[in-house]
DNA sequence: CGCAAATAGTATCTATGCATATCATTCTTG
DNA sequence: CAAGAATGATATGCATAGATACTATTTGCG
């Protein structure tokens, strides 16, 4: 039963938790959207304007997946898809005043919630899975903070 | 750009790692198979005639979820679905002899990419993150060795 | 014993997530 | 400048993943 216990079992189960916790918080909260359709708004609204392949790339989806989570985002009014007049092939972003209505008013829901999606977690460990989860994440060194790890060394 | 930065979007992204990590490792040693078919194939082998409910309760899935895995390896020859005596509703899992002998053979394979998986990290703070998702994970208490993590306190 | 509740599984629907192929457009380079 | 490479987006297909509803069967309780 060794397989239960291995890095990518883990990992998989995390991630069923996490969305489990963020839908029935934000749902709780009286909204309907998934982790992937946040992330996407919170991207589109630091950086409106740009195209589906930046901020394909930004949060890390496939090409192919960004589009049918921005026809959802669109089919519910909250994100404008208009085609570019620099370049005819791609779609300039942007939130819908109602976009950024939600996007605001789910954000602090959110933040709060991250805390319990590592649940059982001390606040010191929490901090340190989450450095090394950043080191994985971002291994070329774009960690922005590496200093809980380096503490518990 | 804080939301790149929250423990539930760290997880996602380690969860594409190391699907990612696995279906090309595996594919180049010459198997065909997910994670969560593997974590299916060993669920069975270790605990042989049990049924549906009980192999998704041990690794984690959705009842519904799991009727389509077993589907997929049933048809590659890979398990054998019986109807029980018993109880005419559940159906026993059992490894055909090709299962049995792919999972052995894919075994190493799965065993060596974990490390892959957690790439940029070193051997302790690897043993550190593990310890911390076991806790998560299971919080109950089930993890069968917290001492990685003592020691770093 | 008999009927309601619980359980195993399936079917359906929605939503990621990746691979591949295709189309339109833009860029590069000879 | 024109042919081909590269790029943005879409379409299709497969594989998780959860919610819900439904069928078949078993269990438990009065």
């Amino acid at each position: 039963m060794e397989s239960l216990d291995m890095a990518g079992h883990l990992i998989r189960r995390l991630h069923q938790q996490s969305t489990t916790v963020f839908v029935q918080r934000t749902q709780a909260a009286g909204f309907d959207l998934t982790p992937v359709q946040y992330a996407a708004l919170d991207a589109i609204h630091t950086h409106p304007g740009k195209d589906q392949a930046f901020v394909a790339e930004l949060i890390g989806y496939d090409r192919a997946t960004i589009g049918g989570v921005i026809d959802r985002l669109e089919k519910k009014g909250w994100v404008r898809r208009i085609v570019s007049e620099r370049d005819r092939r791609s779609r300039e972003l942007s939130l819908t005043p109602e976009g950024d209505a939600v996007r605001s008013a789910v954000q602090p829901v959110v933040q709060d919630l991250q805390k319990d999606i590592l649940q059982p977690l001390s606040d010191a460990d929490r901090e340190c899975f989450i450095q090394l989860a950043r080191q994985v994440v971002w291994p070329q060194g774009a960690a922005p903070d590496a200093k809980a790890v380096a503490a518990r060394r």
